[in-house]
DNA sequence: ATATCTTTGTAAGTAAAATTAACTTACAAA
DNA sequence: TTTGTAAGTTAATTTTACTTACAAAGATAT
């Protein structure tokens, strides 16, 4: 029986959770205009509204305009109240920052890895975390990791990241015992979905939402009710190596066709390197150990035939990929973000056009698929992020050192 | 804002629930168990069971054994306290049941559909759901339908299913204003998937579990936190017409290599026809045309190569569909019931052995793919089951017919 | 056999929190 | 200046779970 039973505090902390995410969801607001979304009384709100001041996690801002009775007294989050510290385990650097409630940057640090692994990986870690927390920024209500690889989030746990040979690394707990803040670690392209989730702009409450972050690696963020599903072991969304090609290339991971070797972006110029001989036209024939990321993007954008093969087909493999997941999920909302999204709106199109071919129809109704609108920092703010979307009476938690 | 307020009523609606699954999951409990388990104090519980014994849920039906102390009232749900009616729009037939609380068939009706479709096929629902009604047993606490197609739970719609060709068909309210009774409609496949939950016995309250169902057409039931997820549409688990083959047969829906071409009870038939020729050497293939399910099942059993083919190339593609699913989901319980989990362990061993080959070693660990316990009573228990798994709060209802 | 300890279940009173209803304040329009 | 209305507060009420206390019933030790 895993359900909890309900109590009044249970009440109470519910209803504050809906008030505040009621504020955060707008710029200013007044107690009325609360109680009316969230069907509150007028009492209830100003309660829990008056212990939010007291928080000093909102403020009245000034009053509204009115047509015919008292002017609203308007409220606003108070943004700099309290703040989360970030990080992000990329390959190449580590980067950490603090940020405020409204996933604007205060500060940051980036580390390279250089080739790290193991204990002096966490020694890194270590090293941001302590020039971030000795930066001053209070309070401090929590530290979220995004990170590469295969994460146990309920758990804490880094159940294996290759690239820095960390296998069933408690790493959670670990920053909890030395920093005592609450510590949530997750995938990363599990973080860049709740960052555009919650601070993209534009999404509903409690909505379905998948976002698929395309670089080197391919992963998904599945949110369900507004909420990430991680499944049972935490790893939801690994889509990158899942099988779509019979007897393709080989992958890193051992198996042959997954994803990742025929959409992301490392794919995409091995490819174009490969075939290059085959395509003397191209320009960018003439050099193939020299193309990248960005010659790549470059070329497609000018029509180039080298990069137009590679980048369509790197696309029809996504969207046949996106096809399993709208006949399996049936969620209508899907976002991309990641390196690939710079090939622009052809790539994108090539995407939409194979997704609606291999799915039902009656299924691909209504289905949108949309670049991301967070960018770069989407993995960063989602690591945080996490902290207000799980629970917001993080919030109302005095950490140790403010 | 989607989430509700909580409210007094809200809490105690939980608890009650809270309290009814407990007594609903043990054979006899009492009052103090209830709280350990629940958590909720002795007076809380004992006030909810009064309520309970008012209402004719529950039954004291004597005292269990003490350790040193009073012995306990033993509690236990009265199994024919409520009955459900549950709807089964097979395509060959319709059926239709009068349930108990404990999933016990007290009456059962079946039509055959003979070509119907249309209006007439709603007659015939309604002639199925009269006789059933009509028999007296008291009180009815809902209706249940599983239907094949696509199917808007949400909205008690039928959005498509095209053998009847019903489009956009609010069934729910039909029935609802014809019967007075709460109506809920869902995909067959998730019907059944329920079913397993709900009376397959050894689940735990809040798994996640995914219950494909391998027919003539392939679906699957995928259940969150112990819960339906349905997606934005409630098509969720129509995994059928996932592409696994590029370039593949043609299949009913107009694409090519889906799923049900290759791993479905009607595909492996009609390879079996088609290879004949090939494996003059089997007994099958001296009749390719009178291949049936059962034929290719004897076959099977005593090891006849044409059958091994087909067979274990269907269990392949199967095999490969749920390590998508293994990595998308990351649940690592899985349940195969249908027509072909006939072809028993062998079968089973070649679905299970293709997806631990083709899902990362890491997310492969901890799954576990079985064969459902509930057999046949699946589609029809579930579709009643998902009043109580949906809304333990519709047993509190009295309908108007008790 | 008696005393003691444990466990079950109930009763009475308390505390928390939302609701209702009434009231004050403030403002716009006529 | 009057009227109508909206915003926000106050106080009383209601709901519901919790705490405390206790009686009944049974097991165990002396």
């Amino acid at each position: 029986m895993a359900i909890k039973k309900a109590t009044h505090q249970e009440t109470k902390k519910h209803n504050r959770d809906l008030v505040l995410k009621t504020v955060f969801e707008a710029e200013t607001i007044s107690r009325a205009e609360i109680a009316r979304i969230t069907r509150l009384t007028r009492p209830t709100v100003s309660d829990v509204v008056n212990r939010l001041l007291l928080e000093g996690l909102v403020q009245e801002v000034g009053v509204g305009s009115s047509i015919g009775g008292k002017s609203p007294i308007l409220l606003s989050l108070v943004k700099d109240s309290r703040y989360m510290i970030s990080l992000n385990l990329a390959y190449e650097q580590f980067c950490g920052a603090v940020v405020n409630l409204r996933g604007e940057v205060k500060a940051k640090e980036a580390m390279p890895v250089s080739g790290r692994n193991g204990d002096q990986a966490l020694g890194l870690v270590y090293e941001i975390l302590d020039r971030l927390t000795s930066l001053g920024w209070k309070p401090l209500i929590g530290i979220g990791v995004g990170t590469p690889g295969l994460i146990n989030t309920r758990e804490g746990m880094i159940v294996n990241a290759v690239n820095l040979d960390w296998k069933n690394l408690p790493l959670a707990k670990l920053l909890q015992n030395r920093y005592h803040l609450p510590t949530h670690i997750m995938n990363d392209s599990q973080a860049a979905a709740i960052g555009e989730y919650v601070y993209g702009g534009g999404y509903k409450a409690d909505e379905n939402l998948v976002v698929i972050n395309v670089r080197q690696g391919i992963g998904a963020g599945i949110l369900i009710n507004g909420r990430l599903f991680q499944g049972d072991g935490g790893g939801a969304g690994e889509i990158g190596h899942v099988v779509v090609q019979e007897n393709g290339l080989q992958c890193r991971c051992g198996k042959r066709g997954c994803l990742e070797t025929l959409a992301g972006a490392r794919a995409v110029i091995q490819r174009a390197q490969m075939l290059a001989s085959a395509t003397p036209s191209s320009p960018l024939a003439k050099n193939p150990k020299n193309i990248t990321l960005d010659s790549l993007v470059d070329a497609f954008a000018s029509g180039d035939p080298l990069a137009d093969q590679v980048v369509l087909d790197a696309a029809h493999y996504l969207g046949v990929s996106i096809a399993g997941l709208v006949s399996t999920l049936n969620i209508q909302k899907f976002v991309l973000t990641g390196d690939m999204t710079r090939f622009g709106q052809r790539w994108l199109d090539a995407v939409r056009e194979t997704t609606s071919n291999a799915t039902l129809s009656k299924l691909a109704e209504g289905t949108s698929i949309d670049i991301g609108k967070v960018d770069y920092r989407g993995c960063i703010l989602g690591a945080s992020a996490l902290t207000l979307l799980d629970d917001y009476s993080l919030l109302f938690m005095r950490s140790s050192n403010d």
